[in-house]
DNA sequence: ATAATATTTTAGGTTTGTCTAAATTTATTT
DNA sequence: AAATAAATTTAGACAAACCTAAAATATTAT
């Protein structure tokens, strides 16, 4: 595989992030995204269209080729990668680690970047809860769903909570969630629909519906 | 501490190495460490100039001024931690690490580089044996030395074998001895000049006098 | 000391990635 | 279906970091 600027780079992420949402991505949506002037996305993409990563007629909007898409998983491959190191061995919040990756994810070295996952033991999700693409670009989808929801033993990562009062935060200080946070659920009990979770290496305790309800998370299916 | 760009770092680190042997540095001697041509050189050089990061007279050459020095300072650091990271975590050999590193010492998140430096215990130098400056750009003077003349009880790296012969490298590979490898000296005996030396996790073993007159290590003083 | 040689700098050009302003195409209104 | 507005592209410029070729300066050798 081909290597490609920093800039190249991540106009190739921006697109295949917008793509997620809309099916083809407009010049304004992405100058928007990037910060840069429109005219500027004009040029980039004649550049990579030459480059045969992504389908592009003038005035039409644009999407990533197959190519373009395999590349574009490449970088975010390397992006989880580097935030899952940062939370988890550095020890940043998660909301540091998005922008140092930023940076660490442009160093491109295949043997690193297989070594980095090697070090971390695989991980399927990164701190935010979104999958990481294995090293041929196959990715999870990522789902978001009320912690109620989530399936039994499945790995899953704080992404949410509705209700921002004093008292929900006072309860999930308490608790030691916050968002990030790895969990999983072992038991649920119909009585009262209170279920049991398992957070870092703890024991499993007890959380109640009322709190369930207000706490979302997001899991690789 | 301002923000300097790939190639700025590239330049001031090169001259940072080049000034230890020479007291100034002359355009061509940079041209042939970077690669470039010698217009360029001097273009970087106006540059840095105007930067206050080095003195420098037209056909006069050039050596870093003390800001220029802190900056090669906190680049060395970053990419000797690196070093450190990519050997002792990912397991990299020795001759693997410096290619690598030298995209990573790029990224200039001071944040990134002080946890790094705490995960990885403070190393004192990297693997091959070159000393990691602290945060403040403090170093220790590197000093190769024959392993005979190797102080008791100072982690060294070894940097050198003078004979090539396949009679001690098949000895070195059965005691696991080999460039980058850390030890330090524990005894010596005068009887026969033997000495006792820790590598790694392993118990303390012994080596002839005869071999380790072949072996030289690397420390910081 | 001067000619020959080597080194360094200047002048001007190239590529990458950005920009502004003007022109073009597409979309929306009436 | 024009007219207007919005989105997009083109044309031309700029800065960074490199280059080649020519000019200027320094070094050396006779």
């Amino acid at each position: 595989m081909l290597n490609f600027s920093t800039s190249e780079e991540n106009y190739i992420k921006a697109i295949y992030h917008l793509q997620r949402a809309d099916g083809t991505v407009t010049t304004n949506e992405l100058a928007r995204e990037l910060k840069a002037k429109p005219a500027s996305i004009t040029d980039m993409m004649k550049k990579l269209k030459t480059k045969k990563l992504l389908h592009y007629q003038p005035y039409q909007g644009f999407r990533l080729s197959q190519e373009g898409n395999k590349v574009a998983l490449g970088i975010i491959r390397r992006h989880r990668l580097w935030e899952y190191f940062l939370a988890e061995k550095l020890k940043f919040t998660w909301d540091e680690v998005h922008e140092v990756a930023e940076h660490l994810e442009h160093v491109s070295s295949k043997k690193l970047i297989d070594k980095l996952d090697e070090f971390l033991g695989f991980p399927r999700v990164d701190p935010h809860g979104d999958p990481i693409p294995d090293p041929d670009g196959k990715i999870e989808s990522s789902r978001q769903v009320c912690l109620l929801d989530l399936p039994f033993n499945k790995m899953a990562v704080v992404s949410h909570v509705s209700d921002q009062s004093t008292e929900i935060l006072e309860l999930l200080k308490h608790k030691k969630i916050g968002i990030g946070t790895k969990l999983e659920v072992k038991k649920k009990f119909d009585f009262d629909g209170s279920m049991e979770i398992k957070t870092g290496r703890q024991p499993a305790f007890t959380v109640s519906e009322q709190l369930a309800k207000n706490i979302f998370v997001k899991y690789g299916t």
